[in-house]
DNA sequence: TTGTAAGCGTTATCAA
DNA sequence: TTGATAACGCTTACAA
């Protein structure tokens, strides 16, 4: 407790160079003869010197932190995307103050107040409740992934191209009718893209079709609910045709599974379905289900090469800071197991 | 870009304040007259100034950071537990550096390294590679979740009275032999004590029971093969009977389940499930699946308030700093869903 | 209630 | 290759 730190000034004393040379030696060794590097490496065992950056932050006004605001962790495309953000600190180096759960504006304004206060030297942002044109308005560098994203760079999922793969595969497997469930998503919203591509595959390839835009509900148990509805609906209005079920995500693919082996014990013939996202969920299912996957560790890396370009500019002094947005789009990976055909 | 931040200095020339008075608005507004803060409050909108925290920290040795060590954020366990440790934010005001993902000891004391290079005021480790030992070394307060705890405080999960739970539902549940599926766990990690409660009630009531202490391997695949597996040996060596089955988490749970539903389309009326964690799998599976449910939020609350007491007792000016790590142990509770009687 | 002045531990700028 | 000195933005005695 009581033990002050040792600091560069007590090195310095104790080897008889300045606090100038003894942060160069950490900075830039190589301007310090071999044999003085040795006598501070020396030193700085014998004193057991711990590193202090909020010095170097201060001074430099690096801070090497990136914030992350996240809708939440409770989904699994939510915590694995942190996840594979985390871990390219061994990348980047770069660390990361996190904050999530909130999903209202006002409290994730607070959260961005917050970062800035640290000076994070840039943001990833996976909620959408900010719109991005306030977001730019900050002022540092930030990234979005599958939200809004006119004003800020982005990175995210090619949604129009999981639309396409998941219809493309339904109308191969002799459906008779192909449904797709989501919610009803604004365009300006990358997931809309899914819709997009399944409709228009689907009329391409004359198939019949049909969309339901509906919110699924909040809680397991009114997932679960309406799904059940659903397929009242579904069968009512296609009685033995062959359906082919487009959901929205592995999560709800799963449900609408379950509740269809509870009501025939199996997987009746008359059904094909297909998820998206390729969570633990799509093949720890009763029947592994064929799923759009989205490459998370693809996107993570990608977004925090672009961030990371974003802000090595800002420490130029002379940035050529990018008038337009960065949009990149990762290809999803159609992954047929035993739902489909 | 270019625009310099507005500093205390800038408010105090702006008002004709010094420094010290306005930095005392931030920290203790009421030892200036109102007049003054309404002077202060006004000069901060019309600079439009912007918190630096950086300055503070240097200043004060006050970072309100808190150092998080997570084994991975693919475990529904992790994750959530990280939401609701996040989610403590709102209530203690600690910003959290994460680090997820290593399991690595050199690795994750690197993490450690980096964290203390900022400062940081505290520590919560889920992570169980490096000795609370080594951990208690650091000098700086820690609490461990459901990990080798002897030198650090903790909270964790009564796992003894999971297993008591565990094995006393399932013997009231008309089963002929009881069987708990875990891996060889030491007895420094709390969750051994699943172990001991499960056999201590096996023995109380004299229930025949099966301690098969086997690893499941590391990936679903190596699951589903050894599980397969264990279902093999359980039909041989205790065919007809009625086996009641305590897996050691509920992604386990689920593999067997879906085994069994694959082999016999059912769950057949001679198993009796039940799993560990109470994890969104165990209600997603095809049958609702019991289980011993771990109170995430209460572990993860409990643990900031211990965190937040030691940082807190710190701060003061004579810290009386605890002599003996402090033990919080958070009772399960036993949720029976249709996988046991 | 307010101000002065000395830090906090680095880095940056010059100069040597 | 090295050093002196002034930042960086804030807090904290101590003084008034």
């Amino acid at each position: 407790m009581k033990e002050k730190k040792v600091t560069f000034a007590d090195i310095a004393a104790y080897t008889g160079f300045s606090k100038t040379t003894i942060s160069r030696y950490f900075n830039n060794p190589d301007s310090l003869t071999l044999e003085n590097q040795e006598k501070i490496a020396a030193a700085l065992t014998v004193l057991d010197y711990k590193e202090n950056k909020v010095g170097r932050i201060l001074a430099s006004g690096r801070t090497e932190f990136v914030g992350i605001i996240i809708p939440n962790l409770y989904m699994h495309y939510y915590s694995e995307m942190l996840n594979q953000i985390l871990a390219t600190y061994e990348t980047y180096g770069y660390k990361f103050l996190v904050f999530a759960g909130s999903e209202k504006a006002d409290v994730e304004k607070r959260y961005i107040k917050e970062l800035l206060a640290y000076n994070i030297e840039g943001m990833i942002i996976l909620s959408g409740t900010i719109p991005s044109k306030e977001l730019a308005s900050y002022n540092i560098p930030v990234v979005g992934i599958e939200r809004e994203d006119q004003y800020i760079s982005s990175v995210n999922t090619d949604n129009y191209m999981g639309g396409v793969q998941a219809a493309g595969l339904l109308s191969k497997s002799g459906c008779d009718i192909l449904i797709h469930v989501n919610a009803d998503i604004p365009d300006s919203v990358p997931a809309s893209g899914r819709i997009h591509g399944f409709v228009d595959i689907c009329r391409e390839y004359h198939m019949p079709y049909e969309l339901i835009l509906t919110h699924l509900g909040n809680s397991f148990e009114e997932n679960r609910e309406r799904i059940s509805h659903l397929i009242d609906q579904m069968e009512a209005k296609y009685p033995q045709k062959k359906k082919g079920i487009f959901m929205p995500n592995d999560t709800h693919a799963n449900v609408l599974l379950n509740l269809l082996f509870q009501r025939y014990g199996k997987l009746p013939d008359t059904y094909q379905i297909i998820g998206f996202d390729n969570s633990p969920i799509s093949r720890e299912a009763v029947i592994p289900t064929s799923t759009v996957g989205q490459q998370i560790s693809v996107i993570a890396n990608e977004a925090m090469k672009l961030l990371s370009e974003q802000m090595t500019e800002r420490k130029k002094r002379r940035p050529v800071l990018p008038k337009e947005p960065v949009h990149k789009v990762i290809p999803p990976l159609l992954i047929r197991r035993e739902t489909t055909i």
